[in-house]
DNA sequence: CTGAAAGCGCTTACAG
DNA sequence: CTGAAAGCGCTTACAG
């Protein structure tokens, strides 16, 4: 492997000078610099990694920290978070937690991250109040992406998930819907992952402002997958009568309701009407009726201000209120007033 | 920050021996290694990732490449081999090409991944034959995943595209179906990207074996993606007569056409039969006929294949011919005998 | 604008 | 089984 040693040598210069000329200071003569430069290039060198991180500190790596690759819109943040920071020149390392409670446990707590990165983007992860101080202690710059728990000093972008539940419990109740079940994630796992928090707050504050009051066995709980929305619909079925309506929390959970629906021979949306949250790819395909979010442009905007703190960034990125990107309803076929009778 | 040096002063030994006794090293004494990991512990001491990186010359770190982590195949792959990878203690670097020409370029070539990484796992990642010198060249051990093209002295795992995908026309053909549509990749990229290939050759061998010949017009090249079915579904439609069947490369393509042919007002299967290949976790949700190929296994064995000449894995997993994984057909609604007359 | 020298924090022969 | 010392290949004050 040619060395720092062998371009000084050839450029004649110091290695102190390669490395200035290289990563692109400012205190270089233009002549050494194009010397230098010329002679890396013949050499075909490029500065170690391993070396430059432990002289200067940087590791040029950034940490995105996910619960599941495998779900839609995880998957888009972190393509478009890819892209943002590779075009910056960051690695980007990934950890997908995969509901593995180790797995978080040791991300932020044994595992010296701060050692092996520069910035850290947490999607969607819950924290509890132990692993505030175990962020905190990190001492490193982050974002929270969809996140509805703030980590101090970090920027954060997501969208507003109650007025997005209320949008979809507001197309229900005006196509004259009333029993409207809600499929969402676990009420008692309140400390941090709010997204299912939120989403059920903004489907009850509009029922009220309709005046209709939630039902409780209308509320079922479930993970946010296809095989989640099935289940928490097949729930519904048992517990009977049916509801008019299901607002999925997700994309993929109404996926699985009109799975569920279909089997048991029901017709959406002639029998019961279904909406989700997300705009998934699929939503197209089976003409979901859903309340669209921008999910690769949260992971664009959350890898530029990563970017900023570390000295890559438009400094026009750089804000302290959250970021919150809209959401829009998208009409479909899966929704449709309520059958007579 | 504490260093190894305080870890020494205070268990009483050398900075050398406190990394082997950290590294478990066979050379400490049992008490030694009990006093250094105490003191280790009350310091809460991990050594720098950096300095461990450039004194030893291991990274710790292991490249993962694949097209995009949107697609159902990838993310799945991802996120089992970032579960392999974690759980043996290594830190996985994801590389999402996204189609972008350059993106792969600077892999491979610019970026001196070789002092980033200690191994590289190609996920149905193009190579042209320039391409090849530049992995050779890496010298690190590596796996090609999904990939028709073998990088010499690297293990492959992945599935037989051409039975799988004469599997899936031996059904159409089992139906009774003659017209038989195929909807998969640019023929003319037959560089490296061999899926799209192989699952070609083998609709056609299955067609002519069953004395049906494969027509032209039949064949429509897109792009894997819901949009690339939708769009080469509207062409099969634009080009009439209509086939019988579409056997689409992959599930999610097969989602595109399903939803084009809806739309048109046909409907599957009655006026049409459509399968795919991948066993999609939608496939199940839209009553999708496939042939299931395992994702997550695929990822896992991968991590493996790569850890063993790491030193981490187990001996077993040492092969050199290639893993091929078995496929299986899963019937569902989407495929049915063609309509009379 | 440039260089000599120290230092980043580990691991690895080498010697005992 | 353990330690002293060199070395991994850069970057960064410091001095000029």
């Amino acid at each position: 492997m040619t060395r720092i040693d062998d371009v000084a040598r050839r450029a004649g210069v110091s290695t102190a000078t390669v490395s200035r000329a290289l990563r692109g200071l400012p205190t270089v003569s233009p002549a050494t610099r194009e010397r230098v430069l010329e002679a890396a290039a013949e050499l075909g060198y490029t500065a170690s990694p391993s070396a430059s991180r432990l002289a200067g500190g940087r590791t040029g790596t950034v940490a995105v920290v996910i619960p599941r690759v495998t779900r839609w819109f995880f998957a888009t943040v972190v393509e478009a978070a890819e892209e943002t920071l590779h075009e910056a020149g960051y690695d980007l390392l990934l950890y997908n937690l995969g509901g593995r409670e180790h797995a978080r446990q040791r991300l932020l707590h044994t595992a010296n991250l701060h050692k092996r990165v520069d910035a850290v983007m947490l999607v969607a992860t819950p924290l509890e109040p132990a692993d505030f101080v175990a962020v905190t202690n990190l001492a490193l710059p982050g974002v929270t992406v969809s996140s509805g728990t703030a980590v101090p000093g970090w920027p954060r972008v997501l969208i507003d998930d109650r007025a997005a539940a209320a949008t979809a419990t507001g197309h229900l109740l005006a196509l004259g819907h009333r029993r409207i079940a809600h499929i969402s994630g676990d009420p008692s796992d309140e400390l941090a992952f709010t997204t299912h928090i939120d989403r059920r707050i903004g489907y009850r504050q509009a029922l009220l402002a309709a005046d209709v009051r939630p039902e409780p066995e209308l509320d079922v709980e479930a993970d946010f997958t296809i095989n989640g929305g099935s289940r928490a619909t097949a729930e519904l079925l048992r517990r009977g009568p049916l509801p008019t309506a299901i607002f999925a929390a997700c994309d993929e959970m109404a996926l699985g309701a009109m799975a569920t629906l279909r089997q048991a021979g029901l017709r959406v949306p002639d029998d019961i009407s279904v909406i989700g949250i997300d705009d998934h790819d699929v939503a197209g395909v089976v003409g979901l009726t859903t309340v669209a979010q921008p999910a690769a442009e949260q992971g664009r905007i959350g890898a530029r201000l990563l970017l900023g703190p570390l000295g890559h960034g438009d400094p026009a990125d750089a804000v302290e209120p959250p970021v919150i990107l809209p959401t829009r309803l998208v009409v479909r076929e899966s929704t449709a007033p309520p059958r007579a009778g």
